[in-house]
DNA sequence: GTTGTATACTGACTATGGGTCAGTTAGTGA
DNA sequence: TCACTAACTGACCCATAGTCAGTATACAAC
């Protein structure tokens, strides 16, 4: 039977029209403005035949942020893999550049990768999405651990916990592309997004090299 | 006529009471879960009142959040103005402590903090609510650049961007934070929130050491 | 062709909750 | 007792997330 893999096939090609038209809407407008009629007449479809492919208006949400995710996860892995032998710092600061520039070339990302498991996000989406989320995020935290544990390998940083430090840095760089997004803290801190950034992830990567021996157990 | 000088203290006081209501809903719920009525419950008078005493739901949050955010500030003041003489280094650390501490008593203001400035929250807040915010975030991010000024006098932190060094340490808490905030971020470092908050604040004081000399202009 | 059936799709409908406003109540001063 | 004002009410409006009974289409069997 050839026709069932082609309504297969089919039925994949509508889910992606969807996904995309949600995508367009959303980051038009705002996920909270936008109405998923909108989405809808966008895919040209009925708003009924939007929820026979996602069970809400959050899920597709989900699924549009896991898309994401997985791709800036590939983004970190080119950077960390594309050079053969390079310090840790050095792999750290590509990290770091990679993160950033993913998010410059997709700000509204960021935005609603951070708003994601803000409140009952965590309980209105299918744990199957959640867990993949996890699980994404966790191979990307993992090139930097990795890196880190480099340095620790080449003395550069010493025998600091891993995992502490990559959360820093990484919680960091949050941290500062947070301001950034922020409207209200922006014009707090009044500073050049990328200046501060890089000035930022700097100064973690240095605070690494000599914060080990301060470093007792939790 | 002390009539009306009671008049206005009443208004002031349901005022605060609508206020009281909506803290204590919002906090139970999430905001988003809350509800206009249930709030209007709460304080015991009809949804259109709490409508005469504020012209939304966000509003509502802003002058909440605003709240916190007064306290939070005071308590900085406090952190910074209790001993006469301390190295800056240390002057940071209680900073960092004292909004540690903040957030560790209300949690949920830090969540809402968060999603405050969020997508349209700027053009659903009346004006004079953001400026009040963004005057009061001020004052607090100044104790912290007071503190890193002291520190390039004493020579411990080196000629640095004072603002940009301020903005590091404040971005690098609030990522932390946020990361234990998040059910899902959390996980994924499976770390010690104290632990893990402390190593980041030391990690960047001592970046902040040696991180001088590599700092070109933005 | 015709017919039966499964699958995809539709859009009118429901429920919920933010926000409004015409009408009511209560306090005040004459 | 009456007129006036300010505070308050809750029925109502409206937008929109989510549902579901009904319709259309594609395909296989004859």
């Amino acid at each position: 039977m050839t026709t069932r893999a082609r309504r297969k096939r089919e039925k994949e090609e509508r889910r992606r029209s969807i996904l995309r038209a949600a995508r367009e809407v959303f980051f038009e407008n705002g996920f909270h403005q936008a109405t998923v009629e909108a989405v809808a007449e966008r895919a040209e479809v009925s708003k009924g035949t939007v929820y026979l492919y996602f069970e809400s208006k959050e899920t597709i949400l989900a699924h549009l942020l896991l898309e994401g995710l997985r791709e800036l996860v590939g983004e970190l892995e080119k950077a960390y893999a594309t050079e053969e032998s390079l310090p840790a710092d050095e792999r750290l600061r590509r990290l770091g550049q990679a993160y950033f520039q993913f998010f410059q070339a997709e700000p509204r990302y960021f935005h609603f990768l951070t708003a994601m498991d803000r409140g009952r996000f965590r309980e209105v989406v299918a744990p199957v999405v959640y867990q993949k989320a996890l699980d994404a995020s966790l191979v990307g935290l993992d090139w930097v651990v990795r890196a880190v544990e480099q340095g620790i390998e080449e003395e550069t940083f010493g025998g600091c916990d891993t995992r502490q430090a990559a959360a820093t840095l990484w919680a960091t760089l949050n941290g500062v592309l947070e301001l950034m997004e922020h409207p209200l803290r922006r014009e707090m801190v009044g500073l050049k997004s990328q200046a501060l950034y890089e000035a930022a992830l700097e100064t973690v990567i240095q605070g690494l090299r000599v914060v080990t021996e301060n470093q007792g157990g939790a």
